[in-house]
RNA sequence: GCGCCAGUAGCUCAAUUGGAUAGAGCAUCAGACUUCGGAUCUGAGGGCUAGGGGUUCGACUCCUCUCUGGCGCACCA
């Protein structure tokens, strides 16, 4: 149910009626519950173009005002607003349909597009670590999201299995000979062997530059050795997707190196345009506003990761003929996306019309503030930070006696991994975000616990009543409007969450849903003697639709519930 | 030096993109249990939205300057 596009359509068409341009009809919700549910804002802003009173604008088009049963009544307050007050019966009927359906009464896009989603792009060399939590979490919630609402859907990850690190890692694996695939297990220290034999032998060194140039080359035996370097690393990867609860795997992979043979192709292409720049010894591209060029030919004749974001750009658009391309990249790299984004329309690469974005977010810190680090200061991997939270969800768990070993393990898992994407998702994705332990496992606050709680609580009576909820649904009294308001108004939530890439639409809605249901919950019997069957019914179908509503919710966000905790 | 982003209650965060009296949680204080799961709920205090100036009916939000912090600035990704 679009609530607020069916008023904005109202107020367009009273607009319309009245002659006037309908520059930027836009209802919103109302800030307080005496201003009703929603308000129109537009006649302060008409009144100069128009030369009227505004309350006497707002008063011809509520006159103006098609008929609708969704609007109880209007009423025009203050300087001009127009308060809109929906009728609870229509949101009883409303909810009792949405309730019945398997995607609550949300729809499906009219006019679905393809979309790209870049995301999670770990580099092949290390150990996934926490720098791609974050990417990882929201390009994922990204995804489900847009799909969910019907888009097509093209997870990407780009990871990267290219460039000079990779000649010494062959190199020492080569050195290592057979068998030396047990010591993959654990590449982070790997990667930091291979790197003490590169800083302290040369010849190792002389032979690692070798191993570049002969895999660049397409030297049989180095690609064997790479190919299976990048199988391992990539299982490795995997590993932490699963744990994660994250929709990647190998069918996502779009590696940097698939673009290699294009790389040439695009320098070429702009050329071609007259966009190319022979500055310093390197190709490059000078883009208005910008002091420094965007690089995509080093004077030695490599390429870069611009070339290739270039390659992977124009391959999103022609080939994979997506309309909308996000990259859930940190915000530091701004600066890089906004030359390459500018040099790809420039050279014709996407047209006007596709929607390129960087879903840009900040860091991660530590409780004081400071870069998240290991205590000694180095990178902490993101399987242990992922087996720390599932430990330590087992302590959160206060029931744990009552549970086997396997059912706390499972139960910690689903609760600990939703602790730790619920704690990014829930927080403005721009700004930096201190990754706090205690708070993110609190059952108080905006939490995933609580969530996950507030739908235990539910399925615990649901389970008790042992039937499916059949009836009317009633809408008893102020509270139970709010909440059958706020459970309809999901729809609305969800597309502008998906429209502006922004997750904690989705995490702020939820908690205002639970807390509401929680109010009713400690105000309102339901399965007690003294309740009539008629009310019974009813406040089932509405504890019903929140459970309901939760799961969905939580799932579009890779969080799991649970039927007990 | 240039550029980008941020600064909101003691702490952690919101504020539907210009709307009415800036909202939550934690912490503090005061209440509610013969519990459909109290891991909950109710209430109180706490703010010159970093600061100045401007735009207009109306500004946390837009413009401008200052301060503070973070990040990025040619051949790494």
């Amino acid at each position: 149910m679009q609530i607020k596009a069916t008023l904005n359509q109202l107020f367009s068409r009273a607009l319309e009626h009245l002659e006037i341009p309908s520059a930027s009809v836009s209802v919103v919700e109302a800030g307080k519950p005496e201003f009703g549910d929603y308000q129109f804002n537009g006649a302060m802003a008409l009144a100069k173009q128009l030369g009227k009173a505004p309350r006497q604008i707002a008063q011809e088009i509520v006159e103006a005002l098609p008929a609708h049963p969704m609007i109880a009544k209007t009423e025009i307050a203050g300087p001009g607003f127009v308060n809109i007050h929906l009728d609870a019966g229509w949101l009883a009927t409303a909810l009792q349909s949405a309730v019945a359906d398997a995607r609550l009464g949300v729809g499906r896009k009219e006019e679905p597009i393809r979309a790209v989603v870049d995301y999670s792009s770990p580099n092949m060399a290390k150990e996934m670590h926490v720098g791609h939590l974050r990417s990882t979490i929201i390009g994922d919630s990204l995804a489900n999201l847009l799909s969910f609402l019907g888009d097509d859907v093209i997870r990407q990850n780009h990871i990267g299995d290219w460039g000079t690190q990779f000649g010494m890692l062959i190199a020492y694996l080569e050195e290592l000979g057979e068998g030396a695939e047990g010591s993959l297990h654990d590449l982070e220290n790997f990667y930091k062997a291979a790197k003490k034999r590169f800083d302290e032998d040369a010849a190792f060194a002389d032979k690692s530059r070798e191993y570049v140039v002969k895999l660049q080359g397409g030297d049989v035996r180095c690609l064997e050795l790479w190919d299976d370097f990048i199988d391992k690393s990539l299982g490795h990867c995997e590993e932490v997707y699963r744990k994660l609860h994250v929709n990647l795997s190998r069918e996502h992979v779009r590696a940097e190196s698939s673009y290699n043979e294009e790389l040439a192709q695009i320098v070429e292409a702009l050329k071609e345009k007259g966009l190319l720049v022979e500055s310093r010894g390197a190709k490059v591209v000078f883009v208005e506003g910008d002091e420094n060029p965007l690089i995509v030919q080093k004077s030695d004749g490599g390429y870069l990761y611009a070339t290739t974001d270039l390659a992977a750009i124009r391959f999103r658009a022609q080939e994979l003929g997506a309309k909308r391309i996000s990259y859930v990249v940190d915000a530091r790299q701004a600066g890089h996306f906004k030359q390459v984004f500018t040099v790809a329309r420039m050279a014709g690469f996407v047209d006007e019309e596709v929607r390129l974005e960087h879903v840009s977010f900040g860091m991660m810190l530590d409780k004081n503030g400071r870069p998240f680090k290991t205590r000694d200061g180095g990178t902490v991997k993101l399987i242990d930070l992922l087996d720390e939270a599932v430990e330590r969800a087992k302590g959160a768990i206060t029931q744990r006696e009552a549970y086997s070993d396997e059912e706390l393990e499972k139960i910690a898992e689903i609760v600990g991994i939703g602790a730790v994407k619920y704690a990014d998702l829930s927080i403005h994705r721009e700004s930096n975000y201190i990754f706090d332990w205690d708070r993110m496992l609190s059952l108080e606050g905006n939490t995933s616990l609580y969530q996950q709680y507030a739908y235990a609580r539910i399925r615990s009576i649901l389970r008790k009543y042992g039937r499916e909820p059949e009836g009317e649904l009633r809408l008893e009294d102020e509270l139970q409007r709010r909440m059958a308001l706020k459970l309809l108004q999901l729809e609305d939530v969800l597309h502008a969450a998906a429209r502006e890439a922004m997750p904690h639409y989705i995490t702020g809605y939820l908690y205002d849903l639970s807390t509401l249901f929680m109010k009713f919950y400690e105000t309102h019997p339901i399965l007690r003697d003294d309740v009539s069957e008629a009310l019974r019914q009813s406040r089932l179908l509405l504890a019903q639709a929140t459970a309901k509503t939760l799961s969905l919710a939580l799932e579009l966000l890779g969080i799991k519930v649970l039927e007990r905790l």
